[in-house]
RNA sequence: GGGCGGAUAGCUCAGCGGGAGAGCACGUCCCUUACAAGGACGGGGUCGCAGGUUCGACUCCUGCUCCGCCCACCA
């Protein structure tokens, strides 16, 4: 078979995957007979294309799932889009916004379709991108969460819920509300800020005439909807004032001063105005006084028209009126800078106003209890651990859960309103039956949608057709892992936790493997909106997939801490995909016209390089093996390329063309080649699938694919530390020549005269003498000592000596290069005596540790002597 | 304000109580019949700073300095 030189990913990637979808090699049905395993995409948003990012959470999942399909589980790798409420709707109005258009223009049927037009591209776009990148999906199953029997679970759950008493309406609790969204958000869905602003000290005039008092605020524009002054009860600066009247500027309202324990006497002036209808603590204080609640600012963020000849301001716009009008009226005492946090928008970046609104909460204490005692007992397992202290803490100081968005896309709340009396049904459909408070017949849905976060905290079992009671839902839950972003613990992990425990009575996953995140090189976040994302077919179409897999994997998933991602080193694992295939080329060439299926092999006879290399191969089963079990995808990626390049390419392969010159060893020879190829394409495919089922097929195999070819399971048998400790003397002693041959300059095609004074090492060289000549372009010769009757070269290799005879010039010059190493191990050799002649070292430090140095101590002595003959300068001649 | 992670070779990162490592980049030589997307041989680091524990510290402890992230109702 003619091979091609390079490896050129885009002639094969697209073929093969269309290959494996044809033959179903993604599908996963359930089958008693086998075990299941199962991953659930995080389902990405159809808001966008996909980036690094996701290229990495897509690839890690596709590495485990591909990792236990082939040993022997029955793998289901779910693949599904999020609706993803706020996000779509923002992405669309701003598209809208373009053509001048807002949402209500279209009207809530007429901006769905518009979404859904979005959905459909972009949906399309991701699922485009996820098959290039190679992942192994059920594609049968994939789940939009708007699909209907997606729709049907939500609504099932939220009529659980609330025939539980778990969700109830409320307008008890300030929410976080988005004028510019104008819905409200959940706590997790606001991101904090610094910003530099301003503290004011305004008076508030006693209502006798007196004084008053100095209160500190940042937010002037809410005075107009104070209630009250509030100071700490033991603040004797105040105690005067608790019960008396002042008077809020501005507005002219008297109001009383409360003494209410949660003042912080400490800031500002010790004196805080109470303003609960704007304001969370304000809030609280106030009802635990019986004071009123006043709005000033509506729901679009503008002043209303309880704000007297404010009203109609934007919100900021009236922060700097009311401060002018303070001054104006000299009640502004002070103003100082101040750095404060303010609360954002995730979705549109908008200031966050905390205001009073009727919405739907979910009470998930006891959800959020039974979640946290399942992290504690181990049924949920994260990887790297430390992210279960995280996630306990957040459970354990769980607060409800606002669930409803004044939104148009997304699950409508399965509540009916009497439109008599306002009593609500909570139904799936419209209730047949007459309204149980009053009689009438007449209902409206609820218009609210839910938080999008609700229907994927459904994932892990609504995917697998809960509430039906499915196969699918027997067999592959609890799944196996989760694989995702700590970016989301909160949002969507421990919500899944809930309800799967809620739900299903069963946490939904085991274990929980926290990506890091890519960055770019700045060490900014991969994001479309800051410009920093990196689109990762640009890099497959540049260096093929695998390249991109093997990079993001050997280089961005030690789970420890965030990597930068830089498209450079996908170029350099390109070349790991390129060196693959080129052994593969060699390997092939090699053994046409020969089957290794018709060799026994307990028949043949295995050299020290077989032994060794066969030794190599089953460590680094064992080794990628436990990685990949681990989460370690870094090492089992890094095993692998040091295993295949350095070990099988670099030695193994170049020892063979020797080996394969002696007929008696052909066969043992080649079909150590193809095993050891075969085991480590086998090996390598769960993350480089495509190269590695390229070079597979290329190569004498049985079965269709090494994408259900069996997992290795490591021998320990060939393990065989005599022959690796062997092959290294080899190794160190070629090593030395060639160092040698470069110091002298010896001509690439000139063979090299070398002497070695092997001692008790000299057999075993003498066995390995054509390997050695050969990889060293060496011609060798033993003898007992070096006995210097002419100049000459060398170098030291543990026992060994290497020396070369050579003019005087030469030697000279090359004595300095042994010198500076004599040098340092004169150094070594230093330091080791001096801790051997450390009486305290030697009282202290355990047994095995001494001896350890004192083998040492010989060792490097050994060394120097042995060293010192070729470190000094050449003896006269004659 | 609390918590977590990071600081090691020019770059990206391993190592985490007893001899400083990898890949890339760099230098020299080589188009040797698998691969120049390659091979061989090299150069390069007071392991952020300051203390402490220890026979011994890049590795453990304390403090500090920078960088990143998360949580929190001091207006």
């Amino acid at each position: 078979m003619e091979l091609v030189k390079a490896y050129d990913p885009s002639q094969v990637e697209e073929a093969l995957y269309r290959t494996w979808m044809e033959r179903g090699y993604f599908r996963a049905l359930p089958d008693r007979r086998r075990a299941p395993w199962a991953v659930m995409m995080p389902l990405p948003n159809v808001t966008g294309e996909l980036h690094i990012g996701h290229a990495l959470n897509n690839t890690l999942q596709d590495v485990q799932t591909r990792f236990w399909r082939m040993r022997g589980r029955n793998a289901l790798y779910q693949p599904g889009t999020d609706h993803a409420g706020i996000a779509t709707q923002n992405v669309v109005e701003r598209e809208l916004a373009r053509q001048g258009l807002r949402r209500e223009d279209l009207g809530r049927e007429g901006f769905e379709q518009q979404v859904w037009r979005w959905v459909e591209k972009y949906g399309q776009i991701i699922y485009a991108q996820l098959q290039r990148l190679g992942v192994s999906c059920d594609w049968d199953r994939k789940i939009f969460t708007l699909d209907p029997d997606y729709y049907d679970a939500v609504q099932e759950a939220f009529v659980r819920l609330y025939r539980k008493g778990r969700l109830y309406r409320s307008r008890d609790y300030m929410v976080n509300w988005c004028p510019r969204c104008a819905t409200a958000l959940s706590d997790l869905e606001v991101v904090h800020e610094e910003l530099d602003s301003f503290l004011w000290y305004v008076r508030y005039p006693g209502a006798d005439g007196s004084e008053g008092v100095v209160i500190a605020t940042q937010r002037p524009e809410t005075i107009l909807a104070d209630v009250a002054v509030a100071v700490h009860p033991e603040d004797s600066r105040y105690r005067h004032l608790v019960g008396r009247q002042v008077v809020v500027p501005l507005v002219d309202r008297p109001v009383p001063v409360v003494a209410d324990p949660r003042v912080d006497p400490e800031f500002g002036t010790g004196a805080v105005k109470i303003t609960p209808g704007h304001d969370p603590l304000d809030y609280e204080i106030g009802k635990d006084h019986g004071l009123p609640i006043l709005v000033v600012i509506g729901e679009d963020g503008r002043m209303n028209d309880q704000a007297g000849h404010f009203a109609g301001l934007e919100r900021f716009e009236a922060r700097e009126r009311v401060a002018q009008a303070l001054q104006q009226a000299g009640l502004v005492v002070h103003r100082e800078p101040y750095r404060t946090r303010v609360g954002r928008c995730d979705r549109c970046h908008t200031v966050i106003e905390p205001a009073l609104s009727e919405q739907w909460f979910c009470d998930v204490r006891e959800m959020a209890q039974r979640a946290a005692e399942a992290i504690r007992a181990g049924r949920v397992r994260f990887f790297p651990e430390r992210w279960a202290g995280v996630a306990l803490d957040w459970l354990d100081n769980i607060r409800p859960w606002c669930v409803s968005r004044q939104l148009w896309w997304g699950h409508r709340i399965p509540v009916w309103w009497c439109e008599v009396c306002h009593h609500p049904v909570a139904s799936k459909a419209v209730p047949q039956e007459a309204c149980p408070a009053c009689g009438a017949r007449a209902w409206r849905q609820d218009p609210d949608v839910l938080d999008t976060w609700f229907s994927s905290a459904l994932w892990p079992f609504a995917t697998l057709g809960w509430p039906r009671d499915t196969e699918d839902l027997r067999y592959f839950y609890p799944t196996s892992v989760l694989i995702t972003d700590r970016g989301i613990l909160f949002l969507w992990v421990c919500r899944m936790i809930m309800f799967g425990l809620e739900f299903m009575d069963e946490v939904p996953f085991h274990h929980v493997y926290i990506n890091p995140t890519v960055m770019d090189l700045q060490g900014r976040r991969m994001s479309k909106s800051l410009g920093t994302g990196v689109d990762p077919l640009q890099a497959i179409r540049r260096y093929g997939a695998d390249a991109l897999r093997f990079g993001l994997v050997a280089r961005c998933s030690q789970a420890q801490q965030d990597l930068r991602f830089d498209e450079k080193m996908v170029a350099d694992t390109r070349n790991f995909a390129n060196k693959v295939w080129n052994a593969t080329r060699y390997v092939v060439r090699t053994l046409e016209g020969w089957d290794p299926y018709a060799v026994d092999p307990a028949s043949l006879q295995l050299r020290t390089a077989d032994r060794w290399i066969t030794s190599r191969l089953q460590r680094t089963i064992q080794a990628v093996t436990a990685a990949y079990e681990a989460y370690e995808f870094d090492r089992a990626a890094k095993t692998l390329y040091h295993f295949l390049w350095s070990e099988f390419c670099d030695w193994y392969l170049e020892m063979s063309k020797v080996l394969l010159q002696d007929p008696q060893a052909q066969d043992t020879t080649r079909y150590t080649l193809w095993r050891t190829l075969e085991v480590a394409l086998r090996l390598l495919h769960p993350i480089m699938p495509f190269v590695t089922e390229a070079a597979w097929q290329a190569l004498p195999h049985r079965g269709d694919s090494v994408m259900v070819a069996a997992w290795p399971e490591a021998d320990l048998g060939p393990v065989d530390p005599a022959a690796e400790e062997e092959m290294e003397l080899v190794q160190g002693v070629v090593r030395e020549i060639r160092s040698l041959r470069a110091d002298l300059r010896t001509p690439p095609q000139e063979r090299v005269e070398v002497h070695l004074v092997a001692g008790g090492t000299g057999a075993i060289l003498q066995m390995h003498r054509l390997l050695v000549e050969a990889l060293a372009r060496a011609r060798v010769r033993f003898v007992e000592e070096c006995l210097r009757p002419h100049p000459v070269a060398g170098g030291v290799v543990g026992p060994v000596e290497v020396w070369v005879p050579l003019d005087r010039a030469q030697a000279d010059r090359l004595a300095q290069r042994a010198r500076e190493e004599l040098e340092e191990v004169e150094r070594e050799l230093q330091r080791v005596r001096a801790r051997l002649g450390n009486p305290d070292f030697l009282r202290r430090a355990p047994a095995e540790v001494v001896e350890a140095e004192r083998a040492r101590l010989r060792e490097v002595e050994a060394r120097r002597d042995k060293l010192s003959r070729y470190a000094v300068p050449q003896p006269p001649r004659g």
